[in-house]
DNA sequence: CAGACGTGGGT
DNA sequence: TACCCAAGTCT
């Protein structure tokens, strides 16, 4: 139970929408000084911009920025941006060598579809990047927070949005007690959101909403004494905030696999076929557990995705005894590094492989 | 509208 | 450990 360090409020509260300005200016000025500088705020390029959120739809910043190894090199989204610089050069590449780049940010989807994205621009626009909301909101794998976000961050376009950030933000300053996560809600969220956006600053606005859920507005632990906008915040209770039905807990499940080497050290992988979850990447060949109870377990290992909670056994296997299904296919070992592969799969082989060498 | 879709960090 | 959840979108 979180202690909010909201309680007392030095004056009257004010409602944002009654001094809409002020509110507004305080967000902004705070933003100017406390604001952090990530990599996609120091660009204005639609590209660039697009690239960046695409990678931080659900997923968060220091996932993006990658690990300290990662960070050095600028972490996903500046590798990502010198391989395809312009969406010229993402949509010549081969969704396979894509899927590597995208690999440890998960929800493949999003990689396949600014794929689409960039040829759509490519060709259909002859490599300029549109510059209205509503062609970018048309583009695949875009919806109306994405829109928003490239709208405003690269053209300064005053354009509403509504993310986990700005939800949670807007539930507490007028103190909304219903679910977020219905359209009833969602409507009240983008209504508040495009009559509160600045005019004069819509850039600055968006990141400093954004940026004051992510500090002083935190899901957990909101820390109101120092927020900027305290004095227009409606709650008492923003640590209770906001309401939203409760996630379904995880199935558990338990997965097997093979791990195949044959006499030229190749190693059997399978990739997942169209229309398959993680499609076109390449993993440790599944199979029912009938068919592996007489294999030993070499190695077993835990993850999670989506909402499954996954035991998955990998048995050691001969070369001699394995049947092969339609989409295995043996691979060397520095061949399999540049296959697009999911993390557990990734982790579990890079494991397998150091033991058998040493 | 509910459920699917990945992963790593935080508590 | 176990669970929550994060710069959403699509079906």
């Amino acid at each position: 139970m979180p202690t909010p360090k909201h309680g007392t409020k030095p004056e009257p509260s004010k409602h944002p929408l009654r001094n809409k300005r002020a509110f507004q200016n305080a967000l902004i000025r705070w933003f100017e000084t406390h604001g952090k500088d990530y990599p996609w705020r120091q660009t204005t390029d639609p590209w660039a911009i697009l690239v960046s959120e695409i990678m931080l739809q659900q997923t968060q910043v220091s996932t993006v920025l990658g690990n300290q190894e990662n960070h050095a090199r600028g972490g996903h989204f500046a590798r990502f941006i010198a391989l395809y610089p312009c969406p010229r050069a993402m949509a010549e590449a081969s969704e396979q060598e894509i899927l590597k780049a995208w690999e440890g940010l998960g929800y493949y989807r999003r990689a396949r579809n600014l794929h689409a994205a960039a040829r759509a621009i490519t060709h259909e626009y002859n490599g300029v990047f549109p510059l209205s909301h509503d062609l970018i909101l048309a583009l695949p794998g875009i919806g109306p927070y994405t829109a928003g976000a490239v709208s405003s961050f690269a053209y300064n376009d005053a354009q509403a949005i509504v993310d986990a950030n700005v939800a949670r933000v807007f539930s507490r300053l007028f103190d909304f007690q219903e679910r977020i996560d219905t359209g009833r809600g969602q409507k009240q969220l983008w209504q508040w959101a495009r009559e509160l956006v600045s005019n004069s600053n819509p850039r600055a606005y968006n990141s400093a909403l954004m940026e004051l859920g992510q500090t002083h507005c935190s899901n957990r632990s909101p820390d109101c004494m120092l927020c900027p906008v305290r004095h227009f915040c409606q709650s008492s209770k923003p640590e209770s905030l906001p309401v939203k039905k409760a996630a379904t807990k995880a199935t558990r499940t338990t997965e097997h696999a093979l791990f195949c080497q044959d006499a030229h050290s190749r190693i059997l992988l399978s990739k997942e076929p169209e229309g398959k979850r993680r499609e076109g990447m390449w993993h440790l060949p599944r199979r029912q557990q009938s068919d592996t109870q007489d294999l030993p377990v070499t190695l077993s290992t835990k993850y999670t995705i989506t909402r499954y909670q996954v035991t998955l056994h990998i048995h050691r296997c001969h070369p001699d005894a394995v049947t092969l299904e339609s989409h295995d296919q043996w691979h060397t070992i520095e061949t399999l590094e540049n296959l697009p592969m999911p993390s557990p799969d990734r982790r579990a082989l890079e494991h397998l492989i150091q033991e058998a060498q040493a």
